[in-house]
DNA sequence: TGTGCCGGGGA
DNA sequence: TCCCCGGCACA
């Protein structure tokens, strides 16, 4: 039974923090009791003075750890967790797990070296999908101590507790020895929209620094700047069709909705492949696979159907019927340039402005592999596909299934790992229909994508694969073309994204992972009261907005 | 006050 | 699971 009410605030007790043991590590754990000196004690949680100590009751621990004595109590000055300190502000030793976000999940990582003069730390890690384990060096807020249990739902979004555990602790609250009440999950306190909002799971952030320049795009204070670059470069490159061809979603629909090589419930709220579920009403439609919501329950999203689909009724001017036949043969997952690619509920991403599905391509398709290290230069598409599988993924990556979408996503890995070079051509950008303009993001914007063009050229400039395997992000030296082509992997999209997670690629990247107000474009704003059948699904539910999320 | 959307509930 | 909506947080 409901009272209708939900809880504002809610006691300390029960918040997961990590408080140091004798070896050095930080070891997580639940407070269970607050101890405030004098008066204050009657209601804990709400009377939280500087000399509070704090009684933790600290998480199984994997053999050979060396938690701290139960009995220990800690100021709040010891202790990093919501409300508490930061990871920022601690000595991370050889050997301390932390738990980062690789490749839009969550993972485990163990510490190899912190160094604290750079805020860096080196932390192993044993990405799925990929033997052995990698070396890291994340920025110290990039790093958490505490593994992240929230729910799917937020797991994309900048409430990441453990994040704020991390980050915001110490940038809200360094000022005061007062606690305010932390950050709980569950808590539906709205996020204040300050600096730590910038915070977010991003999928692919895993790169040191490389900034793309534009200021629009900010770095995050690191280096996340490069998946809002690369999101939003895709829009002009959704040429990466799907890769199944039964599969028609747009490749960031795919990879939202799709399974991630299901770990076995290690981490809950990894977002593994897209990361982006955002709009998941459920909480667990990601968690699970299963789509949510739908997508489109009044759009026309391209279609299974390998050939042209029909003409997509004119209920809704956003729908433009333009469906381009990518049954091209081969492999569908040679993109072709200018097609017309239908997004979340009928919005149609008509990128470049080609308006002409058919017109023949005036250049030359080659296919680099961007697997780091390796510049291969194949001809087919078919050819550096075998070549990732066989010379980089492994055989073990490829089985033969095409039984679900989940199987799609996997078994389409080496998709990411090359990047599709074309030789002499050039892609003007007419100006776009105009009545698709009323409700264009700006991201669909011409002259959006124009500057986003000649701003990735002297970024990059050449074949570069990027630390972070999953973006393979290349923009070939083609003279004439700054861009030819960009692959994107699905994890590459941020994970606060939503599904549709390329409809929310904006000119202005605010820090705060929910729009300001302003600038705010949901379906209400877009089609008006007036036009709700045009929303998304999620709109229409009263949940957050599919098709425009942030 | 309008908006976004969480959480919950009914069908 | 779909759909709706009360109500909270926020601008």
């Amino acid at each position: 039974m409901s009272t209708g009410k939900r809880l504002a605030k809610r006691s300390i007790i029960g918040t997961r923090v990590c408080a140091p043991g004798e070896d050095g590590m930080y070891y997580s754990g639940v407070i269970h009791a607050v101890k405030t000196p004098a008066s204050m004690a009657a209601e804990p949680g709400l009377s939280i003075t500087p000399k509070t100590r704090y009684s933790v009751r600290f998480d199984a621990v994997s053999p050979g750890g060396r938690p701290p004595n139960p009995s220990t109590e800690y100021s709040d000055s010891d202790l990093i967790g919501p409300g508490f300190g930061s990871v920022n502000g601690a000595k991370l030793v050889p050997g301390q797990k932390v738990y980062l976000t690789f490749n839009g999940r969550e993972i485990q990582a163990e510490v190899t070296q912190h160094r604290e003069n750079l805020d860096e730390v080196d932390v192993l890690i044993a990405p799925s999908g990929q033997e052995g384990t990698v070396t890291l060096t994340k920025r110290i807020e990039e790093v958490r101590l505490l593994e992240s249990r929230k729910s799917a739902r937020l797991a994309d979004q900048d409430t990441d507790f453990a994040r704020l555990a991390d980050m915001a602790g110490d940038r809200k609250r360094a000022s005061s020895h007062s606690i305010d009440v932390p950050h709980v999950i569950g808590s539906r306190k709205r996020r204040p929209s300050s600096g730590n909002d910038s915070e977010r799971s991003y999928g692919g952030g895993e790169r040191p620094l490389h900034g793309c320049g534009r200021e629009g795009c900010r770095t995050n204070e690191r280096g996340d700047c490069m998946d809002e670059c690369t999101a939003a470069l895709v829009l002009m490159s959704l040429s990466c069709s799907p890769h199944s061809p039964h599969n028609p979603l747009p490749l960031h629909c795919q990879h939202n909705y799709g399974s991630w090589g299901g770990r076995s419930g290690v981490v809950v709220g990894s977002p593994g492949a897209g990361g982006a579920s955002n709009s998941s009403s459920s909480g667990a439609s990601w968690r699970s696979g299963t789509p949510s919501p739908p997508l489109s329950d009044e759009g026309a999203p391209m279609t299974p159907s390998p050939w042209p689909t029909p003409a997509i009724p004119s209920s809704s001017h956003h729908h433009a019927n333009t469906q381009h036949n990518a049954n091209t043969s081969g492999s569908s997952s040679c993109s072709t340039p200018g097609s017309t690619t239908t997004l979340d509920e009928g919005i149609v991403l008509d990128y470049l402005g080609e308006q002409h599905p058919r017109k023949k391509k005036a250049h030359r398709m080659v296919f680099q592999c961007t697997w780091p290290g390796c510049l291969d230069i194949q001809t087919t598409c078919a050819a550096i596909e075998e070549h990732v599988r066989k010379l980089h993924l492994g055989p073990k990556e490829r089985q033969n299934g095409d039984d679900n979408e989940d199987d799609d996503m996997s078994n389409h890995e080496e998709e990411f790992y090359y990047t599709e070079v074309a030789l002499g051509c050039h892609t003007s950008s007419p100006p776009t229909m105009s009545h698709r303009d009323m409700a264009r993001p700006p991201h669909e914007d011409p002259e959006y994508q124009k500057q986003l063009r000649l701003e990735a050229v002297p970024v990059e400039n050449t074949t570069m694969p990027i630390k972070d395997r999953s973006n393979t992000f290349n923009v070939t030296p083609s003279p004439s073309s700054p861009i030819k082509h960009i692959k994107l992997s699905p994890r590459t999209l941020p994970s606060y994204m939503p599904n549709n997670g390329l409809l929310a690629v904006s000119n202005k990247m605010p820090a705060s992972p929910r729009r300001m107000r302003g600038e705010t474009k949901k379906c209400r704003k877009v089609y008006g009261m007036d036009h709700r059948e045009l929303w998304c699904t999620q709109c229409k539910w009263k949940k957050a907005c599919s098709r425009f999320g942030d």
